[in-house]
DNA sequence: CACAGAATAGACAGATCGGTATACCTCTGT
DNA sequence: ACAGAGGTATACCGATCTGTCTATTCTGTG
């Protein structure tokens, strides 16, 4: 077993479900059985582990979105398949993600507010790839190039909307409802 | 200078840009120029304050936004005038919010993520407040009474969407993509 | 077997945490 | 004028924080 890959995990599982300053290195060292020298000596302080961690998760959800999309055609079916996906994951039906407590990157975020701290652009950064899968499928529907930023935006915003709506207001349908708009919102800019 | 309120609008402050857990008590004493016994004769502890900060946003924002919704005619005009409210708002063009930072219930339920938590659960219910607030436009419309509170979720849902994207991303025209797709989806809705 | 690298447990440092206690000061109402 | 409420400043408490250090044990390879 892989100590370092133990410590990334245990403190990605910790971090999600009670936020990240609420989280001590005592706590992650004990909950992985885990000593305190070996997590210094694979990181040079908490905030490396930090880093690290949004990296695993970011690796993580993103592998996992990207080849639920993938093994569909692109376009309709692909965009179909990334808010199945997104109510997978509300639902707990997606054990790979561990439980539902929102968007890890949305709540990083929201703890590190400073556009330019390096957590929050790595969270940008992870949107950002997400945005790329989303732009695939706008683009195979053939929409017009001037609108695809715009389009893939708000496609963006209708799944930003959804994993809010489920995680603040324990509305477990909202990525259906988000489904539900996109497909009005495409019919309406592709006429 | 009533300094219970003075405590609550400082720790306000600094819970909203750099997170609850982030903030200490003696930082909001020393940055609100208060002395401790002050505080402790207000407040039992640091979790009646933070509850005492949320209201206090509750109160505050959500008088702010009813305020702007209800000086124009409930139904197209109100929500019209909801999206351009939380447009000026991500782009700090209203004072009384002070800098955006995000939802700030958003970003407290990202800290306090079990949903039994009572500061989640007041995040809930001042959601479910602007949800009564978006909820009698949507009557205004004469949707029928059926389809009521899924539109009502669904224009909240392009709401919080709106903020994230802003908040995450950076995007500051999300208000305005977030309103375009809540008259494209009402057409559909009222058809 | 021997040895190197990596893990362990845990003491320790210095800072900060939430919260209490003490002593003094300054208003205000009767 | 004087009592009492509520403010200030600050020392202090025990706990916890990140991070360092020592000393010991485990493990894999030549």
């Amino acid at each position: 077993m892989d100590k370092r890959q133990q410590l990334i995990q245990t403190a990605f599982e910790l971090f999600y479900q009670h936020g990240i300053h609420a989280v001590g290195i005592n706590q992650i060292l004990q909950t992985a059985g885990v000593a305190k020298k070996t997590l210094y000596n694979h990181f040079a302080s908490k905030d490396e582990l930090i880093q690290a961690v949004v990296d695993y998760r970011d690796e993580n959800f993103y592998n996992w979105l990207a080849s639920r999309v993938d093994q569909v055609k692109p376009g309709y079916d692909g965009l179909n398949e990334l808010f199945d996906a997104v109510d997978d994951w509300i639902n707990n039906r997606v054990s790979l993600l561990t439980d539902f407590y929102g968007c890890f990157f949305i709540n990083t975020c929201a703890e590190f507010n400073d556009p330019h701290h390096p957590l929050h652009q790595q969270c940008q950064q992870h949107k950002n790839r997400v945005n790329g899968l989303i732009e695939r499928q706008i683009r195979a529907l053939g929409i017009s190039e001037s609108a695809i930023d715009y389009v893939t935006e708000s496609i963006s915003l209708l799944k930003e909307g959804a994993i809010v709506m489920a995680h603040v207001q324990g509305d477990l349908n909202s990525a259906e409802k988000a489904k539900a708009m996109a497909w009005i919102v495409l019919a309406a800019y592709l006429s």
